[in-house]
DNA sequence: CCAGACGTTGTT
DNA sequence: GTCTGG
DNA sequence: CCAGACGTTGTT
DNA sequence: GTCTGG
């Protein structure tokens, strides 16, 4: 779950992003550009903390939502590696590293989920995001692949963990939604296990995610338009043997 | 020591 | 790269 | 994550 | 059903 989302804010959206990660996103002549339908496989601007105790996040761009490992052979062997489980993240060989060294946050607008429904062909598709209307901070690992030429491949998985009530009518796992008071010590290197732990072990705090059913032209990669999480039940049979 | 594995979904 | 298994 | 495609032989 | 592509 979480194998897609909206990546895009107005500028009072960047500035709020910006505030909560202490981060650019914005850099010089390279304005940042989102997509409301990011998929596996496709780019992000992700944020990780800085090098030292202390300093500021640094902007991460263009990482591959799919993580590739730095000790892969090609940056394409593999199945998609775009969630990591919190319960077993610190026991994956993929992972246990990352989650210590290369922490990450994927600032979104909203993520979207599909809901399977018995009697349905086709899965609903929701568009989940913050209540208070902020934009959502995702805990995710990072790493870098280099390949024989030297080129790099900066790439990322998204935590996963249960969902909360609301969620979990819609599906059985949620990403990890980092709130503000969080995102210091996700961004410290040096931040002891036992703490990140209780980020990643943290009940999910209910009423956190409001959630509105989309249409289904979001589940095709090509479409990426304002349209895709504006509310819609389009399709929506009702009760047939009601 | 070397060789080999290293992952998540969802569905059954 | 790093850990596990033999 | 969902949508969409899904092949072989031999020869050039 | 299973794999690939985005």
């Amino acid at each position: 779950m979480c194998g897609r989302f909206a990546q895009v804010f107005d500028d009072q959206g960047l500035d709020r992003v910006e505030t909560i990660l202490r981060a650019m996103i914005r850099v010089g002549s390279d304005p940042f550009r989102g997509s409301y339908n990011v998929a596996p496989t496709q780019a992000a601007v992700v944020v990780e903390g800085g090098e030292g105790p202390g300093e500021r996040p640094r902007r991460g761009s263009g990482a591959r939502f799919g993580l590739v490992p730095s000790w892969s052979k090609g940056s394409e062997d593999g199945p998609l590696m775009f969630n990591a489980r919190s319960e077993t993240i610190r026991e994956k060989a993929s992972f246990r590293n990352l989650v210590r060294s290369r922490r990450c946050v994927v600032p979104v607008l909203g993520f979207y989920e599909w809901q399977g429904v018995v009697g349905e062909k086709r899965k609903r598709p929701w568009f989940l995001s913050r209540a208070d209307g902020d934009p959502m901070m995702l805990g995710g690992v990072c790493d870098t692949w280099v390949g024989s030429d030297g080129s790099e491949l900066d790439s990322f998985a998204i935590i996963t963990k249960r969902p909360d009530s609301f969620v979990g009518t819609v599906h059985d796992r949620m990403p990890l939604i980092l709130e503000r008071e969080a995102i210091e010590l996700w961004f410290d290197r040096e931040a002891p296990d036992r703490e990140i732990d209780v980020l990643l072990n943290a009940d999910p705090v209910e009423g956190v995610v409001s959630g509105i059913r989309v249409g289904s032209r979001v589940s095709s990669v090509v479409h990426d338009d304002p349209g895709l999480i504006e509310e819609s039940v389009e399709g929506d049979q009702g009760m047939l043997f009601g």
